[in-house]
DNA sequence: GCTTTATTGTCACCTAAGTGACAATAAAGG
DNA sequence: CCTTTATTGTCACTTAGGTGACAATAAAGC
């Protein structure tokens, strides 16, 4: 038998919750939010999924992951008790980057984005989420390009680097996007933590079969192609 | 010869930059921004010292980058313009986590983060920014530990991956610190991005060095000589 | 235009880590 | 307590990518 947890201002201030916010605070967001028993190795959410509610740990360890090229697993994250996750709720129009689900046993919470942020801060979802995306949405494109990093080859990391090259650097051309930036062999290998000569190696690969192109000095892209070599699904980023 | 750019609601609007602000809102924030121009290569901010303000690239392309265990350096990112960086600033007794520099010639406007907060925002900066260490600051934790692999061996990214797991789920014991978490080797492999075999190798490495040790299948770990493994200056983290 | 310096291209060789295969333990389930 | 299943340990072999060394270009400075 499992015995419901008691869910209250003092198990919150225990678990070292929203140390900033009131007592009052704290009991009205507790008003809003429903309590579920998940069992081991239940999934919460899937990567890919809309991202419509904020979660929060009472007990036990949730695992964050995500699937690699070669179908292997990524282990990104375990939560542990008092923490929040699946935030990526609190930025507008996002979908679940990681799929969660719980690593032993767990008692978990969760709440509406939009109450969870006009509760605690008091201000209009919109404006807040806008500001998100405006300020941490880049922390969270540099997250998702290195945890696509992990059992990536050099090939594909090169094909992800690009790809977010070309979604900032990029303007269209007659034949792709063109980088406009001055990026070395040397800055690329870098940005993907490799050698130099190999990136040289894989660039060239990359051109013969026409996945880019270079004029002078300047790169041109082909982001489907990239899409591809990276392993991402058509529809993903 | 340097022309200044202008820099008024306009010439934000172009950037796309905070789409979400009223005009008189970003009207209110320029006046309390500062220009500065940048000459290629030059040091915006440095990792490790503290963050008090959040920077606006007008123009030019800015770096951020990291020093790895081997003295090499990770390019972490590459700034466009429009685009808001320095943004640790947001949480409350952040350092920087990496460098700043111009990659090019840039123009470059910074703020104060409680300016920055309260002109976008209307909310304390205090609530705001503890806010943010409550939801992404675990997002910055685990992109800090993802950036910190690059350019790691298999050896220090256990150390990384252990030292996180210590804070979250250790508790303090005679022999060191406890991790109240069963984990296989497996487990660690997906963490870290290895194979489970290497793994088992590298665990017992570090076990016979007294960097830590098994009982049952509990972990016990020194996170002093594990931050001397990861590499990782004694102050840091 | 010519010299200097930075970047790219190419190679042979080395090394860390992946892989498959299996034995040795340890934990879990009945 | 015994059987089954999960985890750990070990090893030989393969492979992707690192490394050093140098030639071939291309860009930058004068």
């Amino acid at each position: 038998m499992v015995r419901t947890p008691v869910l209250n201002v003092t198990t919150i201030r225990r678990l070292k919750a929203f140390p900033w916010a009131s007592d009052q605070q704290v009991e009205r967001l507790l008003g809003q939010m429903d309590l579920h028993h998940i069992e081991k190795r239940t999934v919460l959410f899937n990567e890919g999924v809309p991202s419509d509610s904020v979660y929060f740990l009472i007990s036990g360890v949730v695992k964050l992951s995500l699937r690699s090229p070669d179908e292997e697993r990524v282990l990104v994250s375990l939560i542990s008790p008092g923490e929040l996750f699946g935030i990526t709720s609190l930025m507008p129009g996002m979908y679940r980057a990681f799929r969660s689900e719980a690593f032993s046993d767990c008692w978990v919470s969760s709440v509406r984005p939009d109450v969870f942020v006009t509760t605690l801060l008091n201000v209009p979802f919109t404006d807040f989420s806008a500001l998100m995306e405006g300020t941490v949405g880049r922390w969270f494109a540099l997250l998702y390009r290195y945890t696509r990093f992990q059992g990536s080859s050099l090939r594909q990391k090169l094909a992800l680097a690009l790809l977010e090259l070309a979604q900032k650097f990029g303007i269209q051309d007659a034949r792709g996007t063109m980088l406009i930036l001055q990026l070395t062999h040397e800055d690329l290998a870098d940005l993907v933590g490799a050698s130099r000569q190999k990136v040289t190696e894989h660039m060239q690969e990359l051109a013969r079969q026409q996945v880019l192109l270079r004029d002078g000095r300047k790169l041109i892209v082909h982001p489907d192609r990239l899409r591809e070599v990276a392993g991402l699904l058509l529809d993903e980023k």
